[in-house]
DNA sequence: TATGAATGAGCATTCATTCAT
DNA sequence: CATGAATGAATGCTCATTCAT
């Protein structure tokens, strides 16, 4: 058998194992066992429990981000790409409960070799969202008054929330990607004080 | 040494030393160190470390929730009690780094026993914010024609947003409490949408 | 309260311990809560675990073998003591399950300090037993033929049937002390060979 | 070295710490040194202390029994065959012990996964016995008029007297398993009166 | 007389990791 | 390419025992 797709096996028994039991709680014997290979093989292929986590956590990162990637058409207007964007995360992280778990909670629960790794896909996201709003601020004709500083904190408060929901929409049964994204829209876009005046965000306009 | 002291200073190694380290790569030696006492006396008062975790999560997730609770008048209108909370809310984590990486990322990454309990705090909070929501949907007068369900939606995003900020004030040096907050609220009250138009929330009117 | 009754209720304790949990198994703290004393107290009466065993070993060895004594009419024919010897110790062991769990079963599996100590005790009923066989070879005017060395072998094997048949009575509902001894006397006096001829022994001469 | 051999080592090496220690006293580090293996590999091959103790009695019971069993030419009279069952049962307890103890202390002492599995086979020989006793009485044209119960008894007593004597003699130095069995068929078969009466039981006839 | 507070030492068990084949 | 065999190092937890009061 070819050492890929070994080496698949493995990222996915490991990113189930890391996934729903944790990073130390997982052992290499389940990851071994759940692959179907012996463990000596496991070493071989992947050094080590940190650099098969590792690993993990860089697929996961890179299949996130392609998907929202894919899901974005560029020459949109800034509130739709944001809502195309939404949609592609709420779908994805619905559909890899595991990785996304690995993403959103293990990696950045377990210290500096992993958090890094994540941080850096989060910030590809954050710096994706931020240029949106930049873009929206000059489709508004408005000179970007909003400092620097200011635009990565919305950014991040924008990410942190979606992550939330995320999570939220996975819990609590019967909430679709597209409805969680039609939320997010709503708070973020809108903005409560508007909600409260009736105003709130919608894809037709 | 009286009995209640003690394990105070052992609750305060533990928070410490699980903030840190994580509830499992924590060892109940490096606690009692920390604690200055042996490791059978913390096992006499806390009974194993699993129920030690515990209470843990609980003393901070007590003391967040009143840290919270006390930095808000309630008779002032919802914008501004939402700005009270969230300045109270970031001035806590911001003191309390470990105690608040054990409520937003140990305890929730380490399965039942302990998400539960933490949960039931964020609970507690996310119900104090929809509650804001309903308040100032009464105030504007309007029929409460935003649904339950989207209403505990949003919630769920702006407690997930300034939990994301928190990190993110604590990680990066020079934010304070108060700017973390004036970006929430911004984010939050004025929307993205208002924001492009130069309308941001302020707290003067 | 004074001394002796305090060191009575921790033996009681103990024995009841003991006997139900093993030697290793017991705690001294389970121990000093069933006799409702501190344990500090336990030690300052009893020195040490071993001794606390020792004593209790003593305390039950003493109880059996005054029970034994006692049940015994000396002036009666060797089969009639043996007779009311067995139907003392079946009835004595039934009483105390414990304290005959720390004799037989507790004690000698715990190696030189108390097996010892049981020994003893057994070495008194053996020689007990010895004296009644040889009385009975002296009625029947034989001469002592059976050597010295047999006699303590036959002794020997009597009190190993009667500890065996003392457990099986307790164990199996419905065993009463009288009717082990006369199971015990039919074996011991009459042998299989003679029930095999339809000879048992019997009570009435 | 292959995994059947290594397993022996380990489980000769816990027969024998097990039997001098105890259950509680005997630690797996003692066993692993002894075995010349490390503990991983002892859990790895048998679980757990429980398991591993579990096996050790389950051996030895096997390997009891199946030397009584070799030991009895089936056609043999009744008391022929319970002479050569004895001779075998003092023979092998002789020799092995450290096995003995284990079934006849240890296992007995420490409650019941253990017990119960030395029970099985306490009950197989007693069953043996009984069987004996009752082709004894047929052989002797004699109507069952033992009843039922009254033999399990005499079956119970005999087991009883057996191993009291293996102890007996393991310990007095100088009684060879042929003495003990003599000793026994005397006191089983003949009967203390008969013996007082210069009839005891011989080999030939 | 009696106890609350405290600990040194040990034990069963697990796990990431490595050879020799 | 793949594995059966093996281990050093921790870790959670318990227990007999002792002071200071």
């Amino acid at each position: 058998m070819p050492r890929a797709v070994r080496e698949r096996q493995m990222l996915d028994a490991a990113v189930r194992t890391f996934g729903q039991r944790g990073y130390r709680a997982a052992s290499m014997d389940e990851i071994a066992d759940l692959a179907g290979v012996s463990k000596p093989l496991v070493y071989l292929y992947l050094n080590s429990k940190e650099d098969l986590f590792t690993a993990c956590i860089r697929r996961e990162a890179q299949a996130l981000t392609a998907a929202v990637r894919e899901g974005v058409r560029p020459r949109l207007p800034a509130d739709r790409q944001l809502w195309e964007g939404l949609r592609a995360f709420f779908s994805h992280t619905a559909q890899n409960p595991d990785g996304w778990a690995i993403l959103h909670l293990q990696a950045r629960t377990h210290g500096e070799p992993f958090a890094a790794e994540v941080s850096a896909m989060r910030e590809e996201i954050v710096a994706f969202v931020t240029r949106l709003i930049a873009v929206a601020a000059r489709d508004a004709r408005r000179d970007p008054s909003l400092p620097e500083h200011e635009v990565a904190g919305l950014a991040e408060a924008l990410v942190g929330a979606a992550e939330s929901l995320a999570a939220w929409a996975n819990a609590a049964t019967g909430v679709s990607a597209r409805q969680a994204a039609a939320t997010m829209m709503n708070f973020a876009w809108a903005g409560l004080g508007d909600l409260m005046e009736g105003r709130s965000w919608s894809e037709q306009r």
